[in-house]
RNA sequence: GUGAGUGUAGCUCAGUUGGUUAGAGCACUUGAUUGUGGUCCAAGAGGUCGUGGGUUCAAUUCCCAUCACUCACC
């Protein structure tokens, strides 16, 4: 779309699928492969914008939903990056897949567990919240009631308003449960959808790029097909989406890879463990978002190379060991151990806990940015698959579940 | 010293007109978390109901004594 943005491959690994490259944008380069950071409501949960540049995060990915009411206001004050003081690179999501998880009762519409397929936890189409149309989706606001629709039209006007520099087209997302019949109409909407977001896009102008995005399910017939039909479309980028099982995900990765151009950068929409990241990274993906790191390390689950420990254990009152053994993020070269921030995390006092969330989000969103850059120089060094073995046997081994495998 | 009140889970307390395996919140333990409305969600463990007697088929509950604590008054 602008000259301002563009992809530019740097190392393809031996599969011909996955590279390295710089994703050139209006506010920066994103160097990739590369975790960027989510900011929904355009911050970072629990974390101040100093740390996050201190961290090294590339890009932060903010949420058309959540923002949908204050788009005036950003667009007024200059745009996300002016107005959220993230003055880097940064994404914005349509907000389909938020309304999608409304329409699920508020109930799990992603999930990677096979477990979960069946109807227990899924609520049924005609019980949800959201009323899916061709035109777009009718959904309730389940904060305050109000009755709201948002389409592919709606989604890009509020997008160009928050004025980030990577779009995503409005998608119609499906869960693990939902038939091949339901995916497959789900797909053809979307590509519809993806048609009328392009053209509004251009209606519009301006500089920002836009992603669409793939669904299909687990099916290699429509992966393959949207991959083809939303390829050949006048896209910047694309969204990888969906619901994934962990034992699908690589196959799917990889049946899109082969079909959508080469030169043009790929977003996988929600994923940061690192088996997922190095799957991706393995086919083709440049960029991901997740919420894990963050909502995790807020629960109490700390990542290290060995391994996630939970500070919540008991067996961590007053270690005094260092979170991770050699990390390099704000919080370990305080010297905050193991013990120490366990003392904030059960602490009643909101200050402390409040401490507590910043100090283990700043060591999670490192850790996972870091692997992202020691993947993206083993890729350039033509050691991708060694360090990816090393560290999935390191990071997996002292747990019960094998690389692989959950 | 006198009068009154309170003793039930680690903590704060419900409850029982006497009746199966005595509850809640918090804390604790375990699990979960993948395109975020923040202290979330799920499961579990934990009590000789202050102590000793009495009445009763049956007492955490009623009665007596006793201990501890609290308050008020001398």
């Amino acid at each position: 779309m602008s000259d301002a943005f563009y992809f530019e491959p740097e190392k393809i690994l031996r599969n011909g699928l996955g590279r390295a490259g710089v994703i050139h944008t209006p506010h920066g380069d994103i160097k990739t492969p590369t975790f960027a950071v989510v900011g929904t409501r355009g911050f970072v949960r629990s974390m101040p914008m100093e740390k996050l540049r201190e961290l090294n995060a590339q890009a932060m990915l903010s949420n058309g939903y959540h923002l949908r009411r204050q788009a005036d206001e950003i667009s007024t004050a200059g745009g996300l990056a002016a107005w959220s003081g993230w003055d880097g690179p940064t994404i914005t999501d349509s907000g389909g897949f938020q309304i999608m998880s409304l329409g699920s009762g508020l109930g799990k519409v992603v999930s990677m567990n096979k477990k979960d397929a069946g109807t227990g936890r899924q609520t049924p189409h005609e019980k949800r919240l959201a009323k899916i149309t061709e035109d777009g989706v009718y959904f309730t606001d389940p904060w305050d009631g109000q009755e709201e629709f948002m389409g592919p039209e709606e989604s890009m006007r509020v997008q160009h308003k928050i004025g980030a520099d990577i779009m995503m087209a409005f998608d119609e997302l499906t869960s693990i449960g939902d038939s091949y019949e339901y995916n497959m109409e789900a797909m053809e909407r979307t590509h519809r959808w993806a048609e009328r977001c392009l053209m509004e896009h251009k209606k519009l102008g301006g500089a920002q790029a836009l992603y669409g995005v793939l669904q299909g399910g687990h099916y290699e017939d429509l992966r393959r097909e949207t991959a083809k039909i939303l390829g050949g479309m006048d896209f910047d980028g694309f969204g990888l989406g969906g619901a994934f099982l962990k034992e699908d995900l690589g196959k799917i990765l990889e049946w899109v890879a082969e079909e959508l151009p080469f030169a043009k950068p790929r977003h996988l929409l929600g994923l940061s463990r690192p088996d997922d990241i190095f799957v991706g990274a393995e086919f083709g993906c440049d960029t991901f978002d997740c919420v894990a790191p963050t909502r995790e390390a807020r629960h109490g689950r700390i990542y290290t190379l060995d391994g996630d420990v939970n500070l919540r254990k008991g067996i961590w009152a007053n270690v005094e060991e260092p979170l991770d053994e050699g990390c390099d993020c704000g919080t370990c070269r305080e010297g905050w151990t193991r013990g120490k921030l366990r003392v904030l995390l059960k602490s009643q006092d909101r200050d402390e806990k409040e401490r507590y969330f910043e100090l283990a989000s700043v060591h999670n969103v490192r850790f996972i940015v870091r692997l992202t850059e020691q993947m993206r120089e083993s890729i350039l060094e033509g050691e991708f698959e060694g360090f990816r073995d090393g560290f999935l046997k390191r990071y997996y081994s002292s747990i019960a579940w094998q690389y692989g495998r959950m």
